[in-house]
DNA sequence: ATGGTTGTAAAACAA
């Protein structure tokens, strides 16, 4: 089974680019991040075209979320409700599979110390309780998509540089742990040792090409996944396209 | 510290 995560920035710019993928590369699943589209405007029979269930979440100009599956996609909820703020479209969840699958678009933040980096570690508070109220780390869970957080050094091209700043401040990696303590764990990381893999790069300062990227698109999975993971990597094909997103598909494939 | 780019949507705002 093949679980791909990829934020598009634009659904309707990247439906090319993602139907491509699609046909290449085959996913069981994928969550996308970002469609910036309003349900009724949903690209719905360019996915069932090509065999593919999908279930989405979104709103006009910002956010929004989709679960695209050759596997019928069940129980499927929406949102995550945060107190005296309307309601953003950066979850959706379902199960396929047998699997729990969680799609988040985490808040950027901005800058540490913003409203918007407030609004971000409140919103994964919300998140984590969520889990800890409706989930149980011994059942098959995969939490994907972009957490706007890079968990290490490792996961940044210069932790120096970037040390404190949004996406990869103490505070932010700390909420980001209970998740792991929880009994989620890093995919990629458990199977990938090197540096230097990365899954965004800003569109500024042809970061690209010089590999200044923040590894910040995610596959966590408990163990019942964890222990059945044969291979785990970043595509980074769809980012040297055309009017690419400034993210790359992550994936990871589990008997 | 500012600016660099892209998307949305029509001037900023978000990333």
């Amino acid at each position: 089974m093949i679980l791909a995560t990829w934020n598009v920035n634009s659904l309707n710019v990247r439906l090319p680019h993602v139907v491509d993928w699609l046909k290449t590369n085959e996913p069981d699943v994928l969550a996308i991040q970002e469609t910036k589209l309003m349900d009724a405007k949903f690209p719905r029979d360019a996915f069932s075209d090509l065999g593919y269930n999908v279930e989405f979440y979104g709103e006009k100009t910002y956010n929004g979320v989709a679960i695209v599956s050759k596997h019928p996609i069940n129980s499927v909820s929406r949102g995550l409700a945060l107190q005296g703020t309307p309601q953003q479209c950066r979850l959706i969840e379902a199960e396929v599979n047998g699997i729990h699958i969680m799609n988040v678009y985490i808040p950027n933040g901005q800058e540490v110390g913003s409203e918007k980096y407030l609004y971000k570690l409140n919103w994964l508070d919300h998140l984590f309780h969520h889990f800890n109220e409706n989930h149980a780390n011994t059942t098959p869970i995969a939490l994907l998509g972009d957490f706007n957080i890079a968990p290490g050094d490792d996961d940044v091209y210069d932790p120096l540089e970037t040390r404190g700043s949004i996406m990869v401040s103490d505070v932010e990696r700390a909420s980001l742990e209970r998740f792991r303590e929880w009994g989620l764990s890093d995919s990629f990381r458990e199977l990938v040792k090197e540096s230097g893999q990365y899954s965004w790069w800003d569109y500024r300062m042809a970061a690209f090409r010089r590999n200044l990227g923040y590894r910040i698109d995610h596959i966590w999975v408990t163990d019942p996944i964890k222990s059945s993971l044969k291979r785990a990597w970043i595509d980074k094909a769809p980012r040297k396209l055309e009017r690419p997103s400034d993210h790359a598909p992550v994936l990871i494939e589990f008997v």
